[in-house]
DNA sequence: TATTGTGTTATAGATAATATATAACAGATA
DNA sequence: TATCTGTTATATATTATCTATAACACAATA
């Protein structure tokens, strides 16, 4: 399968979707011109409607990450996605100062986070 | 002033407050006993609600960062803070684990996320 | 003792985001 | 011609967020 959504979890199901194909193209598991399921096939594959698949679909195309040929299909296509850096630093940012003033307050040394992310890196980078 | 409120952005105006006063923890200007301001003052100095900040207070006292006394006021106890660390880890992982993943299908090395945390340790927790 | 200032509770309402449901459309493909 | 794409439109339901207003109980204070 190559999504597993949880409805408990207060993301929303939209961004799941997104983090998946993010994560699967990352992994190597979808690299670029793999067709992606139809909005209506994945949508009933997950238990999801059509639209919210769309609006998962939407969002990767704007991120550069997939293109959307009407009437044909959706692909991965990841090249578009080494350009709009400038941005995903910025929220990235943003993100990681609310992460690193919480790590602070409770004393997580910044070894644990850096091995966090190494332990990731290997993870999910390990194949490039 | 203790907080400046942006209200144009997607995070939740309760969810700034919150931050916010993390952030001040980390770096020092809120320290144990520190008296935080009354949700109505604080309501009135940012131009928000008093059950805007109350729901901020809630959540921080929840998490063990503040210590509210009823009719006495709301006071820094950061000393619990240390404590529930296993689930700050736990939502951390989660949220590094997208935050890796679109940075790999950016192609952004890992030593620029490494960076950005140290940048922020220096900055947030110096004085510790 | 009366007033003021706490957090708290209750009720109500507005707005936006999320997700679903149903239907129809236009165009590529088989 | 029939099927499969993404797309558009409309409608509805649910939840989260935020505001507004009022009142309450209790501690501190004048």
């Amino acid at each position: 399968m190559l999504l597993t959504i949880d409805f408990d979890s207060e993301e929303p199901i939209y961004m799941q979707i997104r983090n998946g194909v993010v994560a699967g193209i990352a992994m190597g598991s979808l690299r670029d011109g793999d067709p992606l399921p139809s909005v209506r096939t994945l949508g009933s594959e997950i238990g999801v409607n059509l639209h919210t698949v769309n609006k998962a679909y939407k969002l990767l195309q704007s991120e550069g990450f997939i293109e959307i040929r009407r009437n044909r299909g959706t692909f991965i296509h990841a090249g578009n996605a080494a350009k709009n850096t400038a941005q995903f630093l910025e929220t990235t940012g943003e993100s990681l100062r609310n992460m690193v003033s919480e790590a602070v307050t409770r004393e997580v040394d910044r070894a644990v986070i850096h091995k966090m992310i190494d332990n990731l890196y290997n993870e999910l980078g390990g194949n490039t």
